[in-house]
DNA sequence: AATACACACCCTACCGCGTA
DNA sequence: TACGCGGTAGGGTGTGTATT
């Protein structure tokens, strides 16, 4: 175990003003007030670059999100610099961090996670979750302390290193008082730890009652400007104190039952009693005294077994709001994006306290599958895009019945290459849904689907009565009171005439039970229906038929939808409309946007050629951007438009590409520390020397897969290599 | 009849873990 | 390391019903 930790505190504070937000520093902290705080959590960046890189993405995404904070992208100098990130941020990123950079935050804290069920490995997951309970925590710790206290700053943690994702300066000495370890309480109960709390809520000075600690934006806003004396402050929620725990044993049990969801056993949880996630006024004790803090996660398998009546403050995770989850920070994010003027300075300044409030619970969704992983609030904000592939259906199912089924097999993987040039669609999109049609065979392999409850086809929808006389009503009648008429002459019947809409009922079952009109008989509505199946019955006719080997395209257009409808397969689109000028405009999109790839592609190689120039043990390795080392962190791309994080240009759709080759003059790739120091083969994507250079393919794609003739070429000269070496042939694509 | 809405369902995409 | 696998989120669409 490490001694004791350094822990860097700062007080950030964020300014809203005319046109954007800008942060500052406050004086440095002394140990008299290390309370009011912010643990910045992130790590050296030297060595933990990805993490730098990625809160930086995360802190960017923020950023971009509210669209007036500093970055990179924006050139105006900040008032004063700002280390680490706001809670929201900070827990974004839990997520995304490897599991050796969550044991390292662990290890920070002195806490060692252990499974109390041992029947299976101890996971990432684990660690995550177990972090985040512990950062909830002293956020939230941090918080209370703030909403209490917050006249006392005169001392704040100064820096002013202009790279804020370098590591950080301060003075250790000064937050040595604070991270005294002290005596740990093993491991205390839910009740220990709750009398604990409330014996420090009682007896600690400062503190308010149980209402006292809900912050309200009043209370909130009057307690920054005693901070700042800004005008228009607002402080992040993120305030933490800190205090240390000689070593804390987190306890994360494995179930065999379905349900794996890891629930505090300490009640209420921390994240239920803290100012940002206030649950009926409970209060947040000051936690400067010595408090003994026992989270224990789970303890024993089956104790998860609680029932609401047993323990009603506690809640399962899939209920609790959670400021902190990635999906409700994208929530505000875009609130925050979308409003203009006035209201931009409102939200701004409202958003903290709304990401606090009872009012706006964020689910925080726990998941669990069949193997007892569990997945905790990874609620990441997923914008998807649907790739629309009915049209390449009879190609797909043609090929899969050929066998295009197992990924693994050297055939289907030629075959996969071939549907993605016939088809012009990713290979990952083909690959997903050859994993679909397995699944889905399978599951009707297990079970049969029941008989579909047959249609209702050709046939007038139902409809209640009232729907059916003012239907009938209707006809043949116009104008604005027709409806109103229908109802209100519908009345008149019901109190009039009871048996004239008895008899109407009557007609109205008959009609439903009546046998399938022709066509020609169907009203509009009947003829629509009809049309959606038929239409269903010719695209499998398409399908079958270029299964026979036929190729043809049917293109038609709905009247009332004002929409295409087409289907058939590439080539006997082709067979109709041979000039391009005649393609789609989706596809014209698809070939624009793989074009705005390429050309990323190769720009960012250049500039990567150029900026390893100098770095002997990359310069002769690398010749292509290494994604696999920028994931890692190892390199960081600066310079991108709008707080943009940089990813791969398949990731990207055209709109991005085109800002990002905009600003290509702007973007600078800097290699961090670790990757100059990397030596490593990038995650297999770096070829050494006298493979990539000898391999002209091989500079084509750093990590696309190769097509059909590179396949192959590989394979002759995987061979090749196999009779010289005796070794295995290994085909990388 | 037209429109709006809620809901169900299908399908693609993504995630995390296990495995070869 | 890539892929399989199971779970599931989320987009898109169809359907039934209510409302005007």
């Amino acid at each position: 175990m490490e001694g004791p930790r350094k822990i860097v505190m700062v007080r950030i504070v964020k300014r809203v003003h005319q046109g954007g937000v800008q942060t500052r520093p406050v004086p440095t902290a002394t140990p008299s007030n290390m309370q009011q705080a912010v643990l910045v959590t992130a790590l050296s960046a030297a060595k933990h670059a990805r993490i730098s890189d990625s809160a930086q993405a995360a802190g960017e995404e923020l950023q971009h999100g509210a669209g007036d904070h500093d970055i990179e992208g924006d050139r105006t100098p900040p008032v004063g610099s700002v280390l680490g990130f706001s809670k929201e941020t900070t827990f974004a990123l839990l997520p995304r961090m490897h599991l050796e950079e969550l044991q390292s935050e662990l290890n920070r804290r002195n806490i060692e996670v252990k499974l109390a069920g041992g029947d299976r490995p101890r996971g990432r997951g684990d660690l995550e979750h177990v972090l985040r309970e512990v950062m909830t925590r002293e956020y939230e710790e941090a918080e209370g302390d703030e909403s209490m206290d917050v006249s006392d700053t005169s001392s704040t943690f100064q820096h002013g290193r202009s790279n804020p994702s370098s590591t950080f300066e301060h003075d250790h000495s000064n937050t040595s008082s604070l991270l005294e370890h002290g005596s740990f309480l093993e491991e205390v109960s839910s009740s220990e730890v709750l009398s604990g709390l409330n014996i420090d809520q009682t007896t600690a000075p400062n503190v308010q009652g149980p209402t006292g600690n809900e912050e309200t934006p009043s209370s909130r806003q009057a307690a920054d400007k005693n901070v700042s004396e800004t005008p228009s402050t607002d402080t992040f929620l993120g305030q933490v104190q800190v205090k240390k725990e000689p070593i804390e044993q987190y306890h994360v049990a494995t179930t065999s039952s379905s349900s794996n969801t890891v629930q505090p056993t300490t009640e209420p949880s921390t994240s239920q009693i803290g100012p940002t996630c206030t649950r009926s006024g409970t209060s947040q004790p000051n936690v400067t005294r010595a408090q003994n803090l026992a989270v224990r996660i789970k303890t024993e398998p089956g104790a998860e077994e609680t029932t609401e009546e047993e323990q009603p403050e506690s809640e399962d995770l899939s209920s609790e709001p959670c400021v902190s989850s990635p999906g409700q920070l994208s929530h505000e994010l875009d609130m925050v994006d979308v409003s203009m003027g006035e209201e931009e300075d409102k939200l701004q300044s409202e958003e903290p306290v709304k990401a606090a409030s009872d009012d706006s619970p964020q689910t925080f969704p726990t998941t669990s599958n069949n193997r007892g992983n569990f997945r905790v609030a990874v609620d990441r904000p997923r914008k998807r895009s649907r790739t629309d592939m009915t049209a390449h259906y009879p190609t797909l199912h043609q090929y899969y019945q050929k066998g295009m089924q197992n990924c693994k097999d050297l055939k289907c993987r030629i075959m996969i290459a071939e549907v993605a040039e016939v088809t012009k669609l990713p290979e990952i999109n083909v690959k997903n849904w050859i994993h679909n049609m397995n699944r889905k065979a399978e599951q009707e392999k297990r079970e049969p689907p029941p008989p579909k409850k047959p249609k209702i086809v050709l046939r007038k929808r139902q409809c209640s009565v009232l729907s059916c006389f003012k239907s009938w009503y209707m006809k043949g009648k116009s104008g604005p009171n027709v409806m109103k008429d229908a109802a209100k002459e519908y009345r008149r019947l019901q109190k009039e005439d009871p048996e004239f809409l008895k008899k109407f009922q009557e007609e109205v079952k008959k009609a439903k039970d009546m046998p399938k009109p022709s066509l020609e008989e169907l009203d509009t509505g009947g003829k629509k229906q009809a049309a959606r199946e038929l239409y269903k019955v010719l695209e499998k006719t398409v399908t079958d038929l270029h299964t026979c080997g036929w190729d043809g395209f049917v293109e038609f257009y709905d009247h009332s939808t004002k929409k295409r409808r087409s289907c058939g397969t590439p080539k006997g689109k082709e067979l109709l409309k041979p000039s391009s000028s005649n393609e789609t405009s989706a596809e014209k999109r698809r070939e624009e946007t793989e074009e705005l790839r390429e050309r990323l592609r190769e720009q960012m190689n250049k500039k990567w050629r150029a900026a390893v120039q100098n770095i002997p043990s990359l310069r002769s390795k690398r010749k292509r951007f290494p994604y696999g080392m920028h994931s890692e962190g190892k390199i960081v791309v600066e310079g991108l438009p709008d707080g943009m994080t940089y990813r791969r240009p398949s990731d990207f759709g055209t709109p991005k590409l085109k800002a990002i080759l905009k600003h290509m003059d702007d973007i600078v790739i800097r290699v961090t520390e670790e990757g100059k120091e990397d030596t490593s083969s990038d995650s297999g994507q770096v070829q050494e020397p006298s493979t990539s250079a000898s391999s002209p393919q091989s500079d084509k794609q750093d990590s696309e897969t190769p097509n059909v003739a590179e396949l192959l070429s590989e394979v002759s000269s995987g061979l090749a290599q196999a009779g010289q070496n005796r070794e295995e042939v290994s085909i990388d694509l």
